[in-house]
DNA sequence: GTCGGTCGGCTACCATACAAGTACGTCAGC
DNA sequence: GCTGACGTACTTGTATGGTAGCCGACCGAC
């Protein structure tokens, strides 16, 4: 629930995620939550200063570059195996992902639309038989979602996006492995580059060293618990 | 310290490690253990079975198969942009750990062989520029390194290795991308084939199912304790 | 001799209490 | 008005107690 709270920018990166708040909240104790934290931390998801507080992590170029280098390469070693296994029947379920993907954009459900990029590109995965590697390329794809919800034009994009998709796939039916690796190459760097622009717009979200030391904690306390303070947001 | 016990198979695949008795051991509380054992469990080199105990995963199959694809996807898109940025000092590196290597080589020292061959790797994927994912490989490293240490001539296979890895060097220097990667490619693959092998030879430190739902608890128990039991072992 | 119920001991899980340390608001002194 | 020390409230880290649940041995019945 946490990750994908993280992943999903509603708790954005740089703000705080106390043990304690986070362990009333579920009402559960802070044994569990602070074991789930430990997880994302090792995920790179939240940083944790000991005796200062834990933090969801700013984006960080770094862990963007990192990440795209690790999902690109798996990827793209899938396809090349894929394009010698792939059957009718991987075919098939393939498009008819890509379908729904088009349903998702004619509606404008985002939500929806990231949740199947996310089972196309595990699908295209096991279409050779490396299913099982998927975790580690989900791992990293975490990393890039967050910086990937910020795109705006995100409306615009999901035909385009989808339009590669479909690319692939038919250079993988075709068995055309060459096209198909540029294909998908191209694809998954679509939005890697788009994020210097990201960063231009929302430069609370990034970091510029590898790790701050003093990672602000906010004077503002959170107003989330059982009841509500009236913030005193005018001046005096 | 849990961890490179568990690849170094100072920890058996199958055994059981309780957070009571490795807190007694290490003298602190079962908090700090619980929550190694977790992180371990995450990177697949323990398996929880919640009331029932922790054990040592034994070796998988498809763990090792999944590792290797990892591990082969990423070092080889490492080196094909390593050729692009390698300079003189790189090699001179490199080179440097070759010749340890040797030097491990004459005095049969394999532990300092194997942490020599994790640094080469490591070093070679940080020419790249890529080396923030090299956690990323040295995990899946972790599966393939419990079979490798049971690959019996591992004295002779030194040499071997070393000199392949010498050859990647070469290669790389020449800046020969295809034939760099061939040579990395059979590197990677040469203790992978022989899983098989090590696999006949002890099969009790393997799995045949994916997760084993019956452990097999130990049922001689574990003697090292505060103070042994003699364990009645003779038949009545 | 074989089967089925029972009981003791073990496990990981969760909640809680205490400890060590940091940040920030407050207030005295200059 | 500004600076610096102090105290308080918060943080994560660690230790410990209690709970639910599982295994395996024991023992009685057939």
């Amino acid at each position: 629930m946490l990750r994908s709270r993280i992943v999903g920018l509603e708790l954005e990166p740089g703000s705080a995620v106390s043990e304690n708040d986070l362990a009333a909240e579920l009402g559960v104790s802070r044994t569990p939550v602070r074991e789930s934290l430990i997880l994302l931390a090792d995920e790179g998801l939240v940083d944790i200063y000991p005796q200062m507080g834990t933090f969801v992590s700013r984006i960080r170029e770094r862990d963007v570059a990192s990440a795209q280098f690790i999902r690109e390469a798996l990827e793209r070693a899938a396809l090349r195996e894929a394009v010698e296994k792939v059957t009718a029947r991987d075919v098939a379920e393939l498009r008819v992902l890509l379908t729904a993907q088009e349903e998702a954009d004619r509606q404008s459900d985002m939500e929806g639309f990231f949740q199947l990029d996310e089972e196309f590109h595990a699908r295209l995965m096991a279409v050779s038989g490396h299913a099982s590697a998927w975790p580690v390329v989900s791992q990293a794809k975490a990393q890039l979602d967050r910086a990937r919800r910020l795109s705006l034009p995100m409306t615009q994009q999901m035909s385009l996006l989808i339009g590669q998709h479909r690319e692939v796939v038919d250079l993988l039916e075709a068995g055309d492995l060459d096209r198909a690796d540029e294909s998908l190459r191209s694809h998954l760097r679509l939005v890697f580059s788009d994020v210097e622009k990201i960063r231009a717009k929302h430069p609370e979200l990034f970091s510029d060293e590898d790790a701050p030391l003093r990672p602000r904690r906010d004077s503002a306390r959170r107003a989330g618990g059982t009841h509500r303070v009236i913030p005193g947001g005018s001046a005096h």
